[in-house]
DNA sequence: TGCGAAGTTGCTACT
DNA sequence: CAGTAGCAACTTCGC
């Protein structure tokens, strides 16, 4: 029998390394890739513009590499649910395959799918090729719990083995008996949005430094790869947070889309570091990987792991509501030019450094303003290229001490911590042009500087740049008494009730959990 | 069960 | 200038 298969890409937008697509293409006549444009995610996930426009960046980079295959890209507008019964029917599919996406919209949504394919005798098959392994693989490994710590992970790693090789991107040769029947009019029914269809003004974004898609993604990993020096060397702390062009790969919004394949980084470093003096995980690249497959674990392990309340691991805080604060911090106008230069980076280019991150989320939450790492992260979740549910979540937690990290007293300074990698301040020159003048003495802090510098720096504190909102030297040591207090009443209250409820909970809700969904699962 | 060791990536002052 | 103690003291892991 010859198939007609669909192929969906949500994430995985790429042709290397995905063997969902390749299993469509077994024993097929047609091939019909899809791209759902779900208005889920405009209305709930919160997408900002320049992550819209790596979108269609992939996109168009997808339909162009299956042009080459002789396919087209079929994006398709519609709630899935709706959306695949009508193709279905149209193109009389009888198989339908897509990467596993572990999300929780993204689980419910595929289950439905899967019941719909399979009133319209659809064969379905998902594949695993989002993250190194699979994630409910590594659970089971871990008794049914979440691993908690780095050391756990590598741990449960170590005995799982390497992860498996990347599969070979389709060739004209797989595609000799296969055909994707496209008409005239594919460009308005099915071809890729512009901005201005998704309702957004591309004169409103800042420049594209890192444009979506396949080629760029595996151009920006071959450029890297070739520094064998820089890989074999590379140490994430001792990279720069406010370096003026990033001191890192920046792979990780194309990881993030699935443009690069995680095991395909993976083996390409392996080839890197064969046969040569290298930096371990954690601080490696190849660690950097192991990180983000940490998160995506723990988020499948761990329920409500993207709210404090109803998260078993999460300490519970009284964080303050305060939207003048909040708006401050994610406008870049708190007062300190640290802070503030890398919130305007990440409003312009959708990109900051691991430990720029670091700094804005500590001063957001446990550091100094009191608010909810939630807040936090949904203004990253809007406006980071890479913004990514599990990371996003995962690394929230633990900037505030909520979870996974839990030594508190270790606060960033707004003031100290830039002027290790950046004594000038060219990064806040660059960012906070109207600081431009102040000599390095005072840049950092520029409320401390004599009114007549300011006045000949052209720069009013109070004025034209905002005087600090906290003073971080005694709101930092409050900060950390009430940490103390949340961290007092999350050991009582979860030794009290501790000697079935928290470890074992978790363990019945996972376990139970991904045996339902292996039973779902059509292939 | 209990205890010691360790934990991606803090800051300051001092040698 | 690099390295380290002191700061105050958390949780988890693993023996």
């Amino acid at each position: 029998m010859r198939h007609n298969s669909v192929h969906w890409f949500r994430k995985g937008l790429r042709l290397h390394d995905n063997p969902a697509l390749q299993a469509a293409l077994r024993d097929c006549a047609e091939l019909y890739p899809v791209f759902v444009l779900d208005p889920w995610f405009p209305k709930n996930a919160r997408v900002g513009i320049t992550r819209w426009r790596f979108l269609i960046g992939a996109l168009a980079d997808l339909d162009c590499s299956l042009r080459r295959l002789n396919s087209r890209l079929f994006v398709v507008r519609g709630k899935p649910e709706e959306v695949f019964p009508r193709l279905f029917q149209k193109w009389k599919v009888t198989r339908l395959t897509f990467e596993v996406d572990t999300e929780p919209y993204a689980l419910q949504r595929d289950k439905n799918i899967a019941s719909l394919a399979a009133e319209h005798q659809v064969e379905v098959i998902q594949e695993v090729s989002h993250t190194l392994y699979d994630t409910e693989r590594i659970i089971l490994e871990n008794n049914g719990k979440a691993p908690l710590t780095f050391k756990r992970m590598q741990t449960l790693i170590n005995t799982v083995g390497a992860p498996k090789r990347p599969c070979p991107p389709p060739t004209l040769q797989d595609m000799i008996d296969i055909c994707t029947p496209s008409s005239e009019d594919h460009e308005e029914a099915y071809g890729v949005p512009s901005l201005a269809e998704l309702g957004f003004d591309s004169l409103n974004a800042g420049p594209e430094l890192y444009p979506g898609g396949e080629q760029e993604a595996l151009r920006r990993l071959e450029e890297h790869m070739s520094r064998t020096g820089w890989v074999c060397a590379f140490e994430k702390p001792q990279t720069s947070p406010n370096a003026l062009t990033p001191s890192t790969t920046v792979l990780s919004p194309y990881l993030k889309f699935g443009c690069l394949s995680a095991r395909t980084f993976w083996w390409r470093l392996d080839d890197v570091y064969r046969g040569r003096k290298h930096s371990e995980p954690p601080v490696s690249l190849h660690g950097q990987l192991l990180w983000r497959e940490f998160f995506y674990t723990t988020s499948v392990g761990i329920p409500n792991f993207d709210c404090m309340v109803g998260n078993p691991v999460c300490v519970q805080v009284d964080w303050e509501t305060n939207p003048e604060y909040l708006a401050a911090w994610r406008e870049g106008r708190t007062g300190f030019p640290f802070i503030d230069a890398i919130m305007t980076q990440l409003r312009q280019e959708g990109w900051i450094h691991h430990l720029a991150r670091h700094a804005v989320a500590c001063f957001l939450t446990r550091g100094d303003l009191w608010i909810s790492w939630e807040e936090g992260m949904k203004v990253f979740e809007e406006l980071l290229l890479d913004a990514d549910w599990a990371l996003n979540a995962g690394n929230w937690q633990w900037l505030s001490a909520s979870a996974f990290f839990q030594q508190y007293f270790r606060v960033y300074s707004p003031v100290a911590f830039g002027k290790k990698t950046d004594k000038n301040g060219d990064y806040i020159r660059k960012y906070l042009p109207i600081l431009k003048k102040f000599p390095a003495e005072y840049i950092y802090e520029p409320w401390k500087s004599p009114r007549s510098l300011q006045e000949r720096a052209g720069c009013i504190v109070g004025k034209d740049y905002p005087k600090p909102i906290v003073e971080h030297e005694v709101i930092s040591k409050k900060n950390i008494q009430r940490m103390k207090m949340a961290y007092a009443k999350h050991s009582g209250s979860s030794s009290e009730s501790s000697g079935k409820s928290k470890g074992e909970k978790r363990k019945v809700g996972s376990v139970l959990d991904m045996l339902t969904k292996k039973n779902t699962k059509l292939d």
